[in-house]
RNA sequence: AUGCGAAUAGCUCAAUUGGUAGAGCGAUAAAAUGAUAAUUUAUUGGUCGGAGGUUCGAUUCCUCCUUUGCGAACCA
């Protein structure tokens, strides 16, 4: 008894099904970092087009999270399409070094600078921290897979790059955009200083709330509003605060532009009968805040129409003040009038910008007032509370007073209320030199994705006030002006100057600028000038990449491509357009991708706190990068990015399908050498031929979809080919002629030219997303080819089926749907016992007419392709009535049990198993095969 | 006063100019045991976030609402 089953082409390949990937990935990487091979790309791809997409910089603080895996993951595989399409894509990523929170974790560690710690020991340490946050992150964007010069990324802190930052500085200087001015900031009176936001937390505060009078000056003119007759009653508007102390700063009433007004008449204080200003809204509850019960609604107006009007100052008799109209005016609370104080609010100073309204400047530092401040010169913001009701007292001017107890902003440290301040600041100015009309007009040039990006960063820069690029903090690039001392004006060389400190910063690092004795400078001028002390908000570092990066490394501007967050729009994509635009007058990129934020199951955002937080860290160490890479790739990223358990599950089964699928194609090129063995496609099976063609179709859609940047296209059509066309169609119907054709004969060989570049085409259309996995493939196809799937293009000998070839894919669509039909029937027949496997069946199919020539053209391969022993294609008008109806038009049919014995080597039913009398088990095909010269296959 | 988005089967995604929804995965059942912690087959999943409106007809257009993301604001 002949021992058959190792006749037999039966699978056969080292690539492991199993991927463990958590284990086998740093391997791969330990090979890629050995061969160097980003820089062999690079090497590689020289003279070929670039493709530039320029990195936005992560923070260096604190872990990476899933975020930062995602946006690097889409970088890569942009990068790595672009390769395969032939262009140069460099990739340089880069971190943004300086700011607040590196320095409040120094601060932690060695105490406040200035008076712990000397200033430069200070900042070398922030540096040193800075840059082990760099090494770390970069350690884990490396294990994601993400390719890029890891060597030489660009840090906001090297000394190049802060020079670059200071030179930026000064040619936005130069093209008029930098203006010093004041702006309202957060200030702990305690703590003498400014804040940022991120120092400021809210808590519980208990404050005074009151009711003011301002008196109505020109009675008739306001009167007129509402062409209403009151007599000599007291005629007032009134406003209410809980922030008593900014009284004396007051230089305006702000009243909404669009809501109703009403005059209203009532007996409130001591002095009678009086009319006074309300949001027609807020009648009730004010009434019913003072108690009155009576009263009445004189006459209504547009908040608009009283706009200009002059008012009497509550206690500062010499001042008048006018009505404004404010955006921030709501019914909300109060009385639908609010008391503008520039120095105090930010509402209140931008009313006060629009309305040309300078800032006073009376309260100092300490918290106290200056001698400008009359009547309350000397006192101090926490204490002045009780004057300034007696000052109203006195006037008659206030209608209320009552405690109020809401949530407010304090100082992170020493937790005292904040009070808003007007301090002097530098911006850049979106008005000045006409830099927010350049930077409209330039984003329409720039193609947002998705389109609404544009809606949202027009709105945006609507709505941009001057940027402050101010800040007075230690951990940052300075602000590198010399301004005179009685003037504050610019040095008159300021150019010169910038490039001489440019220079030594490159040298030393912005220290040079600390340290700098400006008389070696400046010489005789030395004297009269001063050295600004402030330092660049971070936004301005990384906001001019476009320049210490790009301009930098010999890059045009603008860059083929941003990609970043959508909170993006608010911060960098913008910062580098109003810098870039300030700087050379274009846009710094060509177009703009954004990526939603990852979301838990429930849509809801990650938070430590919540718990829900996905750490890629951990599904490296357990599911593997490439099934980060696979789940990035596999979602829309134009929304929110759903992440969870179940997903991150479910991915992993697509991985495993799209992994055995290749197994499979590994496993049947066993002992195909493609310069040997390839058949030319005039040789091949039409069938065979048939799976090339779909593959070249779906390779050019995977194209055009790493193209446009739909990735998750991409996702769903390679596991669509690997589950239907191949698994489900192609790669069972051959798997009868791999197995048991002559190992070298026409019929295996031709599957196996039609699997081998299945295969070659795969391992390219994964590899920018499965990039692991598609290296361990490269390593297992036949053939020599280069180190690494990175270094290929494209696999460009893909055939396309044309439509004028007899069988073309509506032929097989057909097929494929009779297929589908018998199927159905088979599995019936299975349910009622009459047959198991498919090998077991025969089946009987009544055509119609046209069906019956699509189908004959099989000849006797039909029955391959149905994976049944036997087929009878007969004319529909012969079927019994017991012939079963299908979903196919113009197909019925029967399921039959095979009366012939099983050929023990192909498991097939036939009526020749046993009439070889040497081989009595076999059919006659198989005898052909084991020792004859093997079939011979046409079709399938 | 808030600006820009999102919401389709348990999961990931589709749906061409408005014609009462499609894939794959999963689940369930079965087959085979020559892709075997794999494969094949069949079956099962949806008041297309809710309510109105326009229309002969709306998942698709309009309005409002709900939930949710990013941004802003957090308060006079």
């Amino acid at each position: 008894m002949t021992d058959y089953k190792s006749t037999l082409n039966l699978p056969k390949t080292a690539f492991p099904m199993k991927a463990n990937l958590a284990q086998r990935e740093p391997e791969t990487l330990k090979k890629w970092q050995s061969a160097n091979l980003y820089q062999q790309i690079q090497d590689a791809s020289e003279g070929r087009d670039p493709f530039i997409l320029h990195d936005g910089p992560p923070y260096a603080n604190g872990d990476i999270h899933i975020g930062h895996s995602v946006n690097k993951i889409l970088k890569d595989i942009i990068l790595k399409s672009k390769r395969l399409s032939g262009y140069a894509a460099p990739y340089v990523p880069g971190w943004d070094c300086h700011g607040l929170p590196i320095e409040h974790n120094v601060e932690k560690k060695i105490g406040k600078a200035g008076s712990k710690v000397p200033y430069e020991k200070f900042r070398a340490k922030c540096r040193e921290y800075a840059q082990k946050q760099v090494n770390g992150q970069r350690e884990d964007f490396i294990r994601l897979g993400v390719f890029g010069d890891w060597e030489n990324p660009y840090l906001t802190m090297n000394y190049e790059f802060e020079a670059d930052i200071i030179r930026s500085l000064g040619r936005i200087t130069e093209n008029g955009h930098l203006v010093k001015g004041f702006k309202p900031v957060y200030w702990s009176v305690v703590g003498g200083s400014a804040l940022a936001e991120a120092e400021v937390e809210y808590q519980d505060k208990t404050s005074t709330q009151i009711d003011v009078r301002f008196d109505v000056v020109d009675r008739d003119k306001f009167l007129g509003a509402f062409s209403a007759d009151i007599g000599e009653l007291p005629l007032s508007v009134v406003i209410w605060t809980t922030t008593p102390w900014t009284l004396p700063a007051n230089q305006a009433v702000a009243l909404n532009v669009d809501l109703p007004y009403s005059l209203v008449k009532f007996a409130g204080g001591k002095q009678g009968e009086e009319v006074i200003l309300l949001a027609t809204a807020l009648i009730e509850s004010v009434m019913s805040r003072y108690g009155v019960e009576g009263y009445e609604v004189l006459a209504e107006t547009a908040g608009a129409s009283l706009e200009g009007a002059a008012l009497q100052h509550p206690f500062y008799s010499e001042r008048q003040v006018n009505i404004t109209m404010g955006d921030h005016v709501t019914t909300d609370a109060g009385t639908g009038a609010v008391h503008i104080a520039p120095d105090h609010g930010m509402d209140d100073f931008i009313v006060g910008q629009k309305y040309g309204i300078q800032t006073l400047n009376y309260v100092q530092a300490d918290g106290t007032y200056s001698s400008e401040a009359p009547l309350v010169a000397g006192q101090h913001v926490y204490k002045v509370e009780e004057s300034i009701l007696a000052l109203l007292e006195e006037n008659h001017r206030l209608l209320a007073q009552d405690k109020l107890q809401h949530s407010f902003p304090h100082c992170w440290r020493t937790k005292t209320p904040l009070i808003f301040r007007a301090t002097p600041q530098w911006f850049i100015s979106m008005q000045e030199n006409g830099l927010l009309d350049a930077c409209k007009e330039a984003v329409k040039d720039v193609q947002w994705l998705p389109e609404w990006g544009q809606n949202r960063i027009e709105g945006m820069l609507e709505q941009s006030p001057d940027w402050c690029i101010s800040r007075q903090r230690t951990w940052g690039v300075p602000v590198a002006l010399f301004i005179h001392k009685e003037t504050q004006a610019l040095h008159p060389e300021t150019s010169r100057l910038i490039e001489e400190v440019a220079l030594r910063v490159e040298d030393k690092g912005m220290d040079a600028w600390f340290e700098l004795d400006a008389a070696g400078m400046l010489g005789d001028d030395a004297d009269l000038y001063e050295k600004v002390t402030d330092t660049l908000d971070v936004w301005f570092d990384s906001g001019v990449t476009h320049s210490a990066v790009l301009e930098r490394g010999g890059v045009d501007v603008p860059a083929d491509l941003y990609l970043e967050g959508s909170d993006q729009h608010r911060g960098w994509f913008q910062s580098s357009l109003k810098t870039s635009i300030a700087i050379r007058g274009k846009a710094p990129y060509k177009s703009v991708l954004t990526h939603g934020f990852v979301v838990d199951k429930d849509g809801k955002k990650m938070s430590k706190s919540i718990g829900n937080v996905m750490s890629p860290q951990k599904v490296m160490k357990t599911l593997g990068a490439d099934i980060i890479r696979l789940w990035v790739a596999a979602t829309d990223y134009r929304g929110e990015m759903t992440v969870s358990d179940e997903i991150l599950k479910r991915t992993a089964d697509s991985y495993r399908r799209i992994r055995n699928t290749a197994r499979f194609l590994l496993a049947n090129l066993e002992g195909f050498d493609p310069a040997t063995d390839m058949l030319p496609a005039s040789e091949m099976v039409a069938l065979d031929r048939w799976a090339v063609g779909q593959s070249a179709k779906l390779q050019e859609e995977i194209q055009g979809l790493y193209d446009t940047y739909q990735f998750h296209g991409i996702y769903q059509k390679i596991h669509n080919f690997c589950a239907l066309e191949l698994g489900g169609f192609y790669l069972d119907v051959i798997k009868d002629r791999q197995y048991t054709a002559k190992a070298d004969g026409q019929a295996r060989r031709s599957a196996q030219t039609a699997l081998f570049h299945i295969v070659e085409a795969l391992a390219r259309w994964i590899a920018p997303i499965l990039s692991y996995t598609a290296e361990e493939l490269w390593q297992h196809i036949p053939g020599s080819r280069e180190d690494s799937v990175f270094l290929a293009s494209w696999y460009d000998e893909l055939t396309v089926l044309s439509s004028d070839t007899e069988m073309n894919d509506d032929y097989w669509a057909t097929v494929l749907a009779v297929k589908t039909a018998v199927n159905k029937q088979l599995e019936v027949a299975r349910k009622d016992g009459v047959v198991g496997g498919s090998l077991e069946a025969e089946v009987v199919l009544y055509c119609s007419t046209d069906l019956k020539s699509v189908l004959d053209q099989l000849q006797d391969e039909l029955r391959f392709v149905l994976i049944t022993s036997k087929v009878s294609v007969l004319d529909g008008a012969s079927a019994p009535d017991n012939a079963d109806e299908t979903d196919v038009e113009g197909l019925r049919m029967l399921v039959a049990k095979s009366d012939n014995s099983k050929c023990e080597r192909c498991w097939h039913h036939t009526e020749d198993v046993g009439s070889h009398e040497d081989h009595d088990t076999l059919c006659g095909r198989c005898v052909d095969n084991v020792e004859g010269d093997g079939e011979r296959r046409l079709f399938a």
